[in-house]
DNA sequence: GCTAGCTTGTGAATCAATTCACAAGCCCTG
DNA sequence: CAGGGCTTGTGAATTGATTCACAAGCTAGC
């Protein structure tokens, strides 16, 4: 295999950590690309993502075998086969479903569409926001959320609702059938095995600070 | 030992998935607390929290003895005993670099003050945001942040800036002697080892998702 | 085209985390 | 106050992730 031979199947369930270290090797190598870098070798790619040359290997030969011995690997094509092992060869939609503080923040987030994430529509259920906008994305009714979703196929839902709702609105995500969730309530869900869930929480964060600081040297 | 008898020392080197289910397990017993129940068994801390009783008895262990065989843990008691362990028994103060959308979505986040987190500043380099306020926190010019670190001793800064100077903000926030930072710039940091730095990074929780899209089933 | 110098790809070894499984304890009932 | 029913705490076993270490392969220089 000289090339990124997108296999039959997931041969083996991959780690998650691998997952994300292949973003992290990703954003170099978009840097690289800027600089119009031609190669670059296994060890300096640990030493920028705080890894070791041996994992970052290990991580791409799960995949295949993208470099030369003796040379690296060449940044174009290493990031070309990073991007679309990620998935990021095409355009993805999203809704954003809350639109508070933290929906706007993201909404007008410009990393977003870089990386081909469409944003498609708001939803919220207080009154006053519905049909008005969120850094110009229009702010739906949440009643026609199922109806919308059925038209329209969203592939994420990103909820940046309070907790007490998360479980709540997670259960009609997944009736909908949208598969991927970006879930910022601090909450643990519980999503059918199907359906992929990322939650960022803050203040899961926060306590592995203070705890790191308490339990200091 | 039949309560938390705060270990002298950290014994061995505690996991960060460890205090992260810690967290995860002090918002159940707070949501138990609030609804006045007694006991709670590490079987139903598991269920809630996604893991399992042997994971939640083991977590526990490394920092005690919180249980009582037959019964279970007294929810009150271990609330209070892993409050302590993630050092929430005092007030931290927390400075927020980069006064952007971001910024104000932390600023006014709830959770924040209600865990003990209190927000003494905000720093930009804007003249326009200078003298300002993000949801009623003054915003100071990053000048004067060495001689303000200086006078208040903040414990926790949070970078939300631009991913180009992120490892500058750091290093100077490192030099200034703040302990412990939380980044939502998507760049790899590297920081001195006496430091804990927690990054919260969207494109790559985002990238999670289109990797799981893509590759499902 | 041969040699020296790198760097990859990968089994084997090590290190870390999770799960198993069960003795030890506690509570309640009668 | 003895027995049954639970549930903890924890060594041992297992599973998973990372690191080691080296043969294989490529390039460049001569």
């Amino acid at each position: 295999m000289n090339q990124f031979t997108s296999p039959a199947q997931p041969l083996k369930r991959i780690a998650e950590s691998t997952v994300r270290r292949l973003s992290i090797y990703l954003r170099f190598l978009e840097e690289f690309e800027g600089r119009g870098r031609a190669t670059v070798s296994s060890d300096e790619l640990a030493r920028r993502g705080g890894t070791t040359s041996a994992q970052v290997r290990k991580d791409l030969s799960v995949f295949g075998s993208f470099g030369k011995r003796g040379l690296g690997y060449s940044v174009p094509e290493l990031a070309t086969s990073l991007r679309e092992i990620l998935g990021l060869g095409r355009e993805w939609k999203v809704v954003i479903i809350g639109a508070g503080k933290i929906g706007a923040a993201l909404a007008q987030y410009h990393g977003f569409r870089e990386r081909g994430f469409v944003i498609v529509a708001a939803y919220d259920t207080n009154p006053e926001k519905i049909g008005g906008t969120l850094e110009g994305i229009a702010i739906r009714d949440m009643q026609s959320f199922e109806s919308d979703v059925t038209r329209e196929n969203p592939d994420i839902a990103v909820l940046t609702i309070p907790m007490h709702s998360a479980q709540e609105v997670l259960d009609r995500v997944a009736r909908a059938g949208i598969k991927a969730v970006l879930n910022f309530a601090p909450a643990q869900l519980h999503a059918p095995m199907d359906m992929a869930v990322k939650t960022v929480n803050m203040a899961m964060e926060l306590e592995g600070l203070t705890f790191a600081l308490t339990n200091a040297h």
